[in-house]
RNA sequence: GGAGCUGUGGUGUAGUGGCCUAACAUGCCUGCCUGUCACGCAGGAGAUCGCGAGUUCGACUCUCGUCAGCUCCGCCA
């Protein structure tokens, strides 16, 4: 029995009435979040995006009104017509905003009734993924789910409204483009009227906003949806939202102050925080050698030690036969660890094992000297300065991986991170904002044995680095950055190649030939032909800043309607198979050996 | 492609070879109750223990496979 809103119009939002509605005739709309029945009266907080508010029903209303009121149910939709009035003394709710009065309805419409849920609609229930996802509708009812959106949606408004002051111009660019061989897989859509042709979907309208610049756009940015055809994280989805921006006639300075400017009024604008501007810039060789990560997270210490120099002379065969093949050997001290059992320091061991370490020596520190099984591969000369220089004191757990240094830096940044979090050392209310600068411009790909582009392919050098690009492409700096949060890659971006020379110095150190570069980018490389002007941007992963902004630990929780895992939509079922008609259509078969 | 964790009434959990004819909380239904706010009280319904094989006299429990969710490695210019 569904009535209808004929007549009504709802007057203020059930969240927000206080003493100031009093004596005040209002019409609410909502959610019945719960009701207690007393079998003489009836209260219901009825809920809606603002709040909770408590309706009293009483019997003197009349039976039609009192029996319609005994139906009413959990999730039922009602329309309420009354008075505010202060709460009788002593009843009064500190726990709920508008707990110091409630509403006596005189009017009460069911506008919708409701199935029993299958998980309460409040913030602190903990219910599988699945079930939340299944019914997401649901999920988003619950009040902490609207906060986050309310939160993206105040960040996105921030944003805008930055960019729109500062004479940028939101252009939309294509979602159906021309596949890319570089990057990450991307999601193809079949075309119809070409025969066995396919668009991309964009993993990022890169192209297109450097393309703007050369048409004179020279301040572009766009609110983008983005599509990588890769497997899922907590802070990767399928389709995600980038915040995409590019500007003419710029240097790198100029580019950083603007965002971490955007930055810091988006915080302040969405979350009334104020941010400390400028950024504290890093290197990224800094980055990897105290932190071992592109992105560190310096709310904390623990930082990387090198004792390649205070061991490479040791008897310990292992450690000084990695280090003469290039290898390293750097350590963490874990303050405070030497208490640390036998099997603490073996989940560790696994712990480091997921990143390519074979293993994970360690030294504990006790008031009676020095507990370690690979001591006595050292003089006590060699100890005393590997202890010193790691400023190791008793009580402290002295851990150190040997192995080449990619490996090296990913498993010892990461036990970093892991012991941080263990040792409780992470303050969860301090930003901790900066730039990593200086990223390399080439990385070596071992299975392809050819150098590949870090950035990618339009990245310039820096200046002085140019020589290089053939003698030495590892030793050539890139004029990139990221900006990073709290150990989060939340936004990333460069300074553009311009010059024709440089393109292709740069087409020749990825072993590309004019021929191809010409049939993968042949567009830009023919609009760059046309004047273009020096050019910068940068893009940033919105999902991932709301969720740190909401402090939440998947971008899930700040995306409506998500995916899981393995790229499902629980609730509507996508990717689901199509019917024939429209695979012939596509001239598409599908092999399914 | 790989590793780990999880899967038991609607929901959250307990049960680790026979004591299970599966327990507890909550939700749901019925009745009572006029000041509650996680209302209360009484009663009731609700589960072939993700699915499929196997081991066993006997499997929620052990083994293998499989599916789903999550976390991670690879991947993500």
């Amino acid at each position: 029995m569904s009535e209808t809103i004929q007549g009504l119009k709802r007057s203020h939002y059930c969240g927000t009435l206080n003493k100031s509605h009093v004596g005040q005739e209002v019409t609410v709309m909502g959610w019945v979040y719960r009701r207690r029945d007393h079998g003489g009266v009836i209260f219901v907080d009825l809920r809606d995006r603002e709040g909770l508010v408590q309706v009293v029903l009483n019997p003197d209303m009349g039976d039609e009104f009192f029996q319609k009121a005994e139906t009413v149910r959990n999730e039922f939709v009602l329309a309420v017509v009354g008075k505010v009035r202060p709460r009788p003394e002593g009843s009064t709710n500190s726990n709920l905003k508008t707990g110091e009065i409630e509403i006596v309805a005189h009017e009460l419409r069911i506008l919708s009734t409701a199935k029993t849920t299958p998980f309460y609609i409040t913030d602190d229930v903990d219910v599988d993924e699945n079930i939340r996802l299944k019914y997401r509708y649901l999920d988003l009812r619950r009040p902490i789910m609207q906060k986050n959106l309310v939160l993206r949606h105040n960040t996105v408004k921030a944003i805008r409204d930055y960019f729109s002051d500062h004479g940028f111009l939101e252009i939309e660019t294509p979602i159906l483009t021309k596949s890319s061989p570089e990057g990450a897989r991307d999601y193809l859509v079949p075309s119809r009227l070409k025969r066995g042709a396919f668009y991309a979907l964009p993993q990022s309208p890169q192209l297109f906003k450097q393309l703007l610049m050369v048409a004179g756009y020279d301040r572009y940015f766009q609110v983008a949806r983005c599509f990588r055809d890769e497997d899922l994280r907590a802070d990767r989805q399928p389709e995600f939202t980038q915040l995409d921006a590019e500007m003419s006639f710029v240097e790198r300075e100029d580019v950083l102050n603007i965002m971490e400017d955007m930055i810091a009024q988006v915080f302040k604008s969405a979350l009334n925080m104020e941010i400390k501007t400028p950024f504290p810039r890093l290197s990224y060789q800094e980055a990897m050698d105290r932190f071992g990560v592109d992105k560190p997270d310096m709310r904390f210490g623990l930082e990387l030690v090198d004792v390649s120099e205070e061991i490479k002379d040791s008897s310990f065969k292992v450690f000084a036969q990695i280090i003469s093949q290039g290898g390293q050997v750097k350590g963490i001290n874990a303050k405070g660890c030497g208490k640390f059992s036998r099997k603490d320091i073996d989940d560790l061991t696994k712990y480091v094992g997921i990143y390519g370490a074979k293993g994970l020596a360690y030294i504990i520190m006790t008031e009676d000297g020095i507990k370690s099984p690979i001591a006595k591969f050292f003089t006590e000369e060699q100890l005393n300065k590997i202890v010193s220089k790691m400023q190791g004191k008793s009580g402290d757990l002295l851990l150190f991986v040997a192995d080449e240094p990619s490996v090296v830096a990913a498993s010892l940044g990461h036990l970093r991170l892991e012991l941080g979090k263990r040792l409780n050392l992470i303050n969860e209310e301090e930003l901790n904002f900066l730039w990593v600068v200086d990223f390399p411009l080439f990385e070596y790909d071992k299975e392809e044995k050819r150098w590949t582009a870090m950035h990618h392919p339009f990245t310039s050098p820096v200046e002085e680095d140019i020589p290089l690009m053939e003698s030495d492409p590892g030793k050539v700096r890139a004029r990139a950055y990221d900006m990073i949060l709290n150990g989060v890659e939340i936004g990333g971006g460069s300074i553009r190649i311009h010059r024709r020379y440089v393109q292709e110095k740069m087409f020749e150190a990825l072993g590309l030939s004019t021929d191809e570069a010409q049939e993968k980018f042949g567009y830009l490389m023919d609009a760059f032909e046309y004047g273009v002007p020096p050019h910068g941007g940068i893009a940033f992963g919105i999902d991932r800043l709301v969720m740190l902004m909401a402090k939440r630990n998947t971008i899930r929780d700040v995306i409506a309607f998500p995916k899981t895992q393995s790229a499902v939509d629980l609730m509507s079922q996508a990717p689901s198979e199509v019917s024939a008609k429209q695979l012939k259509e596509l001239n598409i078969k599908v092999d399914n050996s």
